[in-house]
DNA sequence: AACAAGTTTGTAACGATTACAATCACTCGC
DNA sequence: GCGAGTGATTGTAATCGTTACAAACTTGTT
């Protein structure tokens, strides 16, 4: 699935900006931040603007494409994946790490009360990475 | 469990607004932000500054006695329990309801690997609570 | 009383995000 | 092709939660 395929199969409407955007999510699975997008694309689109990729990734969340991940409590981080998968954040280098998880497992884990309609989940893990965990040994 | 015995058992030294923190986050489930504790104890500490309530709320936090919320990209909120519960917030209204967890399913979910140490673990849904959930049908 | 260490306070700075108004791009009827 | 109309983009200014900082205050100690 391509990233025109994407903004067409959920009716938002095409821009040289937004298929920017979505492509640059689609092929890094770094979950970055606006700032990250905003200087990997600046280059290719020396227009664009910071107001843009906010405007599009707000759409694009809106619109289901992407997930904003609210993991790290300085800024947001988006991911083109909406599958359901968690995320871990390392508090030393900020790294965000795909978690992948047994899907039948969430239902039977949590007690939702019927009468709440859940439109998202979101499972996040805090701690060190391996590489920041084995540096924190070594001192 | 008093706030001034939680407060020693985990090495915080106890002040008039530490207590009054989180005597308050104690008493009242409903997940506040630094505005709502801060409107609640201004009547009876009409010298407590928002600083100080950052302040408390971070070494709490750090220490272990409480949990920092991240649920609402809007602001941090905070909640004195701080054993296993996944939370709801209800992206009408914006309450923020405990879901209980069967502690077990935790592990079985997720496929952490082995080498990164985890530090903290947040679920959470999002979507309409039942009173919001019932007035979008009606409209 | 003088001092040290730690806490609180008020204000200023910061930084992420949003509001807004002007400009731009595209479509459609002429 | 041409101009109006619609929606998208841009740059700047404003907002707002949070943090930095330095001064004033507390508390305990000599
Ligand atoms: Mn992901
Ligand atoms: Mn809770
Ligand atoms: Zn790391
Ligand atoms: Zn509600």
């Amino acid at each position: 699935m391509t990233a025109i395929e994407s903004l067409a199969a959920c009716g938002v409407k095409a821009s040289p900006q937004r298929v920017a955007v979505l492509d640059y999510l689609m092929e890094h699975h770094t979950h970055p931040n606006v700032d990250d997008i905003y200087a990997a694309l600046h280059p290719d689109y020396p227009t664009l603007s910071r107001t843009t990729v906010y405007n599009t990734l707000r759409l694009l969340t809106e619109s289901g494409v992407v997930q904003t991940l609210s993991i790290d409590e300085r800024n947001a981080h988006y991911d083109a994946d909406v599958t359901l998968h968690a995320h871990f954040i390392c508090t030393a280098c900020r790294t965000i790490i795909d978690i992948p998880l047994r899907e039948a497992a969430l239902d039977a884990m949590a007690e939702l009360p019927r009468e709440m309609q859940v439109e998202s989940t979101q499972l996040y893990f805090r701690g060190l990475c391996p590489a920041c965990k084995c540096r924190a040994e070594h001192a």
